[in-house]
DNA sequence: GCAAAAGTGTTACTTTTACACCCATGC
DNA sequence: GCATGGGTGTAAAAGTAACACTTTTGC
């Protein structure tokens, strides 16, 4: 679907290969220089930014859908990725920006076209590495880049609303279960992880008792390294230890910050 | 949809009135003599029981779709729902089952029949007081009636894995919001919430603990009434409200049992 | 009186919170 | 030295868990 002609083909018999009806668009969550990111596209011709998204191949799962979108988008793989809500009103993609961007490609296009109707969105949200990131277009994107969340513009459709839910879903599981991690790189400093933490939640956090609590659980492993080239004492290295890990998210632990 | 010739007519054409490709399955809980139960529907033909289901008209939303859906089922409107997954493996609706059910009614369909393609459903599951529920067979059914959770029989499809997730979802969040309430009558005594609390965590709970820790959430107003007809001194009654409980949801408090 | 369950209180233990103290580094 | 942030400790407060004592009712 990289040339003109395959997306011309896409817009006219893409509901051959894709379920008809069903989209996914994704909250891409990065996290820099203590400020969450979002990763977003903006839409050719209509000059609005939105969700990286698309649709749902008749072969594959909803999940796999997911995890291959978003490789595109990336470049990632085995992208953490957690489906947080269906969005479901029957006119949430009713708009006239619908119509120009398809038309835009092909002024013939029928208002029966697959891409103009209804669509049923799986609301996802991803944690990713921002360094390991390279932010790719789409066919229907003449860009793709990071936003910061406290700046964002208006977006597509109902993805502001979409936005919202999923920071409030990442919210709670982020107070539940030990996700945090997927938003940093592999070592990284008690200090780094506990103003992630706070960035999410939007409140300080004690850094004694949040440096004793996250120790308890288990799940990170301190390495015999120190942070280079800082102007202060040098914090120690921790790794994330993903078998602990495992064992808790099955224990169903509590997780309270 | 009630005589053969409109059902006729919904296996032939409803997907002109329905979207293709989306389902709805609700796991609908009761409570009764301290019993999680289940409310199911037999399948015509096929012998098997599955979740109460269908699919979304054109200009309803998903949401709006699963309260039809269960109003039909239960007599009941304004039921607690709560979207809690996708279920969208490419094959989990592709079984021989699906087809035996729909030529049993025209064995001259074809397997393009809208109702042959593969479903992503949305899970739903809702909490009902049992006293008020009429189960009500719909017309690919021939019963419907409610099952003790602890011993359902095989299910329809993925129907089992979505009943089990529909639990885990549930005690998830009963253990964060107060939403048990929903399967107690209006009128309940301390006791009888605690053995709900008890059935679906699925253990113990101290009784003097947990009526403090409930009463002081503040949600529940004692009445100046008791229990009738008991053998042993009759406890007084509560009953939930509603103010109090919208509050605690706004503030995401925790409440963990 | 006795059994059963309600209503309430007491105490020990655990967790959380707030904050303090000293350490290492670069300027 | 001193400012900055790291590493660790402690004590008060809050919350939780275990259980005990009394009350009411029907038999």
């Amino acid at each position: 679907m990289s040339t003109d002609s395959d997306f011309l083909d896409f817009i006219h018999k893409g509901y051959e290969q894709h379920l008809p009806h069903l989209s996914i668009d994704c909250a891409v969550f990065g996290f820099h220089e203590n400020q969450l990111r979002l990763l977003l596209t903006k839409v050719i011709r209509i000059n609005q930014w939105s969700l990286p998204g698309g649709f749902i191949r008749r072969e594959e799962s909803v999940d796999m859908a997911a995890q291959r979108i978003l490789r595109e988008r990336t470049g990632l793989d085995n992208i953490y990725l957690e489906q947080f809500k269906v969005f479901g009103s029957a006119d949430r993609n009713n708009t006239p920006d619908t119509k120009k961007i398809v038309k835009s490609v092909d002024n013939n296009i029928t208002d029966d076209n697959w891409l103009l109707q209804r669509m049923v969105s799986m609301g996802y949200y991803a944690l990713v590495d921002i360094a390991k990131v390279t932010p790719t277009p789409d066919t229907l994107s003449e860009e793709c880049r990071w936003w910061d969340l406290t700046t964002l513009p208006p977006l597509l459709f109902d993805h502001s609303e979409i936005v919202k839910d999923a920071l409030k879903a990442l919210r709670q599981h982020l107070a539940n279960k030990p996700i945090g991690f997927n938003l940093l790189p592999e070592k990284f400093t008690m200090t780094e992880l506990r103003r992630l933490y706070e960035t999410i939640l939007g409140r300080t956090i004690d850094r004694g008792n949040f440096e004793k609590k996250i120790l308890k659980l288990g799940i990170l492993d301190r390495l015999d390294e120190v942070k280079s080239n800082v102007t202060y004492k040098a914090p120690f290295l921790y790794k994330f230890n993903t078998v602990k890990y495992q064992e808790l998210l099955e224990t169903d632990a509590g997780f309270g910050f």
